[in-house]
DNA sequence: GTTCCACTTGGCACTTTGTGCCATCTGGGA
DNA sequence: TCCCAGATGGCACAAAGTGCCAAGTGGAAC
């Protein structure tokens, strides 16, 4: 009736890696911190084709249409292949809509003076890829409708900013007085509220048609999340 | 090669209900605001008693092992039935994890003095639930593991959270000064802080073993949370 | 350059999931 | 009492996931 667990499912990835969870390359098998093996550059290689492929496919059939099997035959890949990187199409999708994102926050992030303070300097990072979202209008738009329409993709979406907050947070750490794991609870409050902001900016720069840019929703959404934490939130 | 859609992929409810997306019960289908119709307490009951079975099969034997079948088996409905309620064995796992969780921090939210200011609110209303958290020691034991070892389990959890985020926001808003909808954008970043500071706590309580009681570890949260707010996040 | 090994890939078979469709049942209102 | 919208369960079928194995490929050692 219940049927005996095989190997009490656990995701098989390439080299037994740890499963991403969410929308990110597979983690490097074994980095000897400097140089990335080939291997290494084509199993990411992999990864983006396929993600890129499948919100290509996505956007002009409608994701109920498209099969994984459609995703493998574009992407030339095999089936298991495919199986070994995502877990469905959803998350195929999800990982393809936010492909380079983080990796672009963490960039600007790096790039603000070092005596920024952490809600500063997070709030110009993403400040500064604004115009690579409103590039990418169309896929953000479509993101947006499934996200509504499709409980899996609404979740894996949010895993994915789960895991925006955790490395986030570890990007601002530094920032805070204090040593590093000292303030990694403060840093990841902070970068809750932040992604928070963002996330709200961009859910009202996407219901207004998101034909302006979106940077006045962003600055608006800082500015509320600003006066929350100088003013007070609180009198109790 | 790509197969046109039939319906696009609209999920099928109950009463053309909008789809549940998280782990809440339908919405009433056409609530009279005050009682509720038999036919919506049996749904609710459906829904309840399934997502209950699932936990504990799951508990029993492991998320692997138990499949939709053995839980509708076990729940007596049709298989039929069960995908009209949850959209996966996760989703509805997930949905018994967190059965009545938020329902009661509302509560508790409610139960506070009308004079205590958004954050103290929420924080308290955490607290005064810690408790029954506690009781569900070996549930959230085995909701922790899962999440981390089963990519669906936490994208199903997250968008929970999001969910909550909303749903406390609303709940908050009337303790701003000011008008309910001009402070839904403060009320909604600080239940996001809110929720990551008990997101945090819960883990590090989890970590620990989860022995203790978890309010040392929500208070300290919540301590470090309120000197963000009030101190000062930055210098920028 | 050759050889070897670890890792990745693709193919295949098989179970389980998820959906459409329809007949049946049931609660609620007239 | 009758009627109907809505909920359920059964069945059939397409698609999703998973295990297993044989074949390819990069990396490192020699």
């Amino acid at each position: 009736m219940i049927r005996a667990t095989t190997a009490s499912g656990m995701r098989r990835t390439p080299a037994g890696t740890a499963s991403p969870m969410t929308a990110s390359p597979p983690a490097p098998s074994s980095a000897p911190a400097g140089r990335r093996t080939l291997r290494e550059r084509k199993k990411e290689r992999t990864y983006e084709h396929t993600a890129r492929v499948a919100v290509r496919l996505i956007m002009r059939h409608g994701l109920a249409a498209v099969r994984v099997e459609d995703i493998c035959e574009h992407a030339e890949i095999g089936r298991s292949t495919f199986f070994r990187y995502f877990d469905s199409k959803e998350h195929c999708f999800v990982a393809g809509v936010n492909l380079g994102h983080l990796k672009a926050v963490l960039a600007a992030l790096d790039a603000r003076p070092a005596d920024e303070g952490p809600l500063t300097a997070l709030c110009n990072a993403f400040l500064a890829i604004q115009e690579d979202w409103r590039r990418q209008r169309d896929i953000l738009l479509l993101d947006a409708r499934l996200r509504a329409e499709v409980p899996a993709v609404q979740a894996h979406t949010s895993a994915t900013h789960l895991e925006w907050e955790t490395r986030l947070a570890e990007a601002i750490a530094p920032r805070f007085p204090g040593t590093p794991d000292e303030n990694q609870l403060q840093a990841r409050i902070l970068a809750s509220g932040v992604l928070c902001a963002v996330r709200l900016a961009n859910e009202s720069w996407i219901a207004s048609g998101a034909t302006e840019s979106p940077i006045p929703s962003l600055t608006a959404a800082f500015t509320v999340l600003r006066s929350l934490m100088t003013d007070h939130a609180d009198n109790g």
